[in-house]
DNA sequence: TTCGGGAATTGATCTGAGTCAATTCGCGTC
DNA sequence: GACGCGAATTGACTCAGATCAATTCCCGAA
């Protein structure tokens, strides 16, 4: 629990705004709501950020003055305990956004999560302000943002269903496919193969158990041929539905 | 786990239209965004349904036909196997909304949660086409719809948090807690008194542990002082600190 | 190619919450 | 007021997963 790692030097960030007709997420991002033409006024707002893997992007409690999007890269978004417990509340991926506003108990607008890079992240980030107005102009964008806000939520609700209900094997095989789906590294027929791009104690922070825990039920599913794995980070599986089996409901 | 009842005869439903301007979550649901001209047309396409403690408005997996407010009553949102665990993903109190349209993996509109009374429960109906119309003509609709969504979201993480990482009893500190916040019944100065909505089994089911534990831990925080008790529904407490303080972070 | 050190695995033991099994409580009905 | 019955509490025991403690693995630097 809390397995935290410290970076002395700061993120880097680009004065220059990002090129979006260059952009990798540019379609798939919250961006594709908006035309070629439209998308410049996003454009004029934004700015890069480059962050080492176990640096951080923001810190709970922080006062929130941007939103961004994933442009590369994987994130953690996290709420922490004094006493090191820690529970990481969701992944970020290329083209998920970052930020939906939520407004404090004192009425403040707050980060409610600490957010660090796990692998080396790119960001595109949006000041509050100017995006908020472009909500405002581009219904589309809106209606996008609201779609996007309500798959979180049901993801943030399935996660539930594994954290109060599923057994150590379910959270684990479930954890699995879960990143498996997000990768979309998966070959063809029922077979995947990718790199996990979580620690075991990332992990374990994720789906609510212990380092050892997660160690063991990934042995188990192992020794059992229900998964496949190069290294303690790759991950193969021939038999999806074995594993799907495992996952629980 | 999974403390279910059933009830025989069906919900009651209105044919006649509700009558905006006398309802009681006029201004504190989502309708609150819409002027008395703007909402008439919101009032024609609704109606009204009233359910009965343990009647179903909806099962996870039907077909999503219709977006509700919640008008009156408390209702659970939940996830179950078939083996019985089952996992509370959330409540549903006066002015809450009911159906951020989902999309389910084959592309149908599904409903993910089964939605069942848990007290006396009035419903304000709008059928999901003439309610998506709506969205796109009153853009505060869609913003408050937005707000209200990040806001769920939140919560479903705050209580990933508690699912994930809380003992039992923070666990029941907590929750005591956040219902006590839902139904602002609290005299002033730090000191509560209501009736819990739910029985602890539902409990149970909420915060991820048994009836027998949920059971236990209320009696630990009655016999230490940190909450009193008036039956086993009316909770009181004069210290509402020493209970956060067993809430945990 | 070796070396060093963090990450992962494995093993032994402990414990908080689950399970199984009686009571007891509380409330609605007669 | 007594009865009946589901809900809640309480107790004894079990067990999945946590904790504590060694290894062992793996990968990057020299």
């Amino acid at each position: 629990m809390g397995h935290e790692k410290a970076s002395a030097i700061a993120p880097y960030e680009s004065a220059e705004p990002a090129i979006c007709s260059a952009c990798a997420v540019r379609n798939s991002s919250l961006c594709g709501a908006l035309s070629s033409d439209e998308i410049a006024d996003l454009n004029n707002i934004s700015r890069r950020k480059s962050l080492k893997p176990g640096q951080i992007h923001v810190f709970e409690g922080d006062d929130a003055r941007d939103f961004a999007n994933v442009t590369q890269g994987v994130a953690k978004l996290m709420r922490g305990a004094e006493d090191g417990r820690q529970q990481i509340v969701g992944l970020l991926f290329p083209s998920d956004f970052i930020g939906g506003p939520m407004r404090s108990a004192s009425g403040e607008l707050t980060e409610p999560y600490t957010i660090e890079a796990v692998s080396p992240l790119e960001l595109c980030i949006f000041p509050r302000g100017g995006f908020e107005e472009l909500l405002g102009v581009y219904p589309e964008l809106e209606r996008k943002l609201l779609d996007r806000t309500l798959n979180e939520l049901q993801l943030a609700r399935e996660w539930m269903v594994l954290l109060g209900r599923k057994t150590a094997r379910e959270r684990v095989a479930t954890f699995i496919l879960h990143v498996a789906e997000k990768m979309r590294n998966h070959g063809c027929h029922g077979a995947i193969s990718f790199d996990l791009p979580l620690a075991r104690g990332d992990i374990a922070d994720h789906i609510g158990l212990t380092i050892e825990t997660v160690s063991r039920q990934i042995t188990q599913l192992r020794k059992q041929g229900i998964i496949d794995m190069q290294g303690a980070r790759h991950i193969l599986s021939y038999d999806l539905d074995a594993l799907r089996n495992e996952a629980g409901f």
